[in-house]
DNA sequence: TGGTTTATCAACTAATGGGTTGAGTACTTC
DNA sequence: GAAGTACTCAACCCATTAGTTGATAAACCA
């Protein structure tokens, strides 16, 4: 139960590790940027790069094992497909972090609000303030 | 000139790289998590960790090259403090993918609809490239 | 001054990542 | 079956990375 749920857990950071790793190499990125066009095989993928075929083929691998991508079967060839849902889960943690952010903002807000409504109750809260804190 | 565009362009790039290989390691997450709740010195960043200064250190100075970390003086300690804002060229990639997508099944819908109201009697031709959507 | 705290630098090791070449698999076509 | 096409597997090379230990710098305290 507790094990599931603690594999789970791992899974998924695991999941993050190899999609920011995936997205750390250009390669792979111009790789998403020619997917984001339309299904593609791997010699399509690789005829704009100076590189061979066997080294797409392994990026091709880290990014079907980031679940960016699948792969499908079409005779001999393998079209890979973007998959933009894989990007959910890093937009989500990446927001959070600027959400987090704003919420220690507003969080400040609420509190200077408070300790001044007990001077000033009934007093309209007009936010954009600039809050520097080091 | 130009090369000043052009190198602006790979920091760009180089930007994006660091960002992504910074976020793929899970104790520098740890770490963006830790210092989410506050600013903190070098020594309070590693107490939770199960490895060395030195080693957190390190962490740090991958951290502030990629821009995720700003550190200041005050004494003896270094403070580091979370930089939201290097998160923006990140989300906006990613959202970028995400949009597109979206736009693709868009643009994909108004192109069958359109077609749909004129009968369009030519058959797809048989191009040596991409033709592949589900 | 000498000693303590805080953090970094230097050198090394072990593991990993991106690249290569060469052989092997799977499917199609002749 | 033989040959061609599309890709993957296996072994290796080289550069980088995460980690270590040990020494050093820099600011504070006594």
């Amino acid at each position: 139960m507790q094990d599931t749920i603690r594999t789970a857990a791992l899974d998924a950071e695991d999941q993050l590790n190899r999609a920011f790793m995936a997205l750390a190499d250009p390669v792979r990125r111009q790789i998403l940027a020619r997917l984001a066009l339309g299904d593609a095989t791997v010699n399509e993928i690789a005829q704009p790069f100076p590189v061979t075929l066997q080294a797409i083929s392994k990026h091709l691998q880290v990014l079907e094992g980031a679940g960016l991508i699948t792969r499908s079967r079409e005779a001999q060839r393998r079209p890979c497909h973007l998959n933009t849902t894989a990007l959910g889960p890093l937009a989500e943690w990446i927001e959070n972090y600027r959400l987090q952010a704003e919420e220690r903002f507003t969080r400040l807000d609420e509190l200077l609000a408070e300790t001044a409504d007990q001077d000033n109750p009934e007093k309209e809260k007009d936010n954009e303030h600039q809050h520097n804190h080091h």
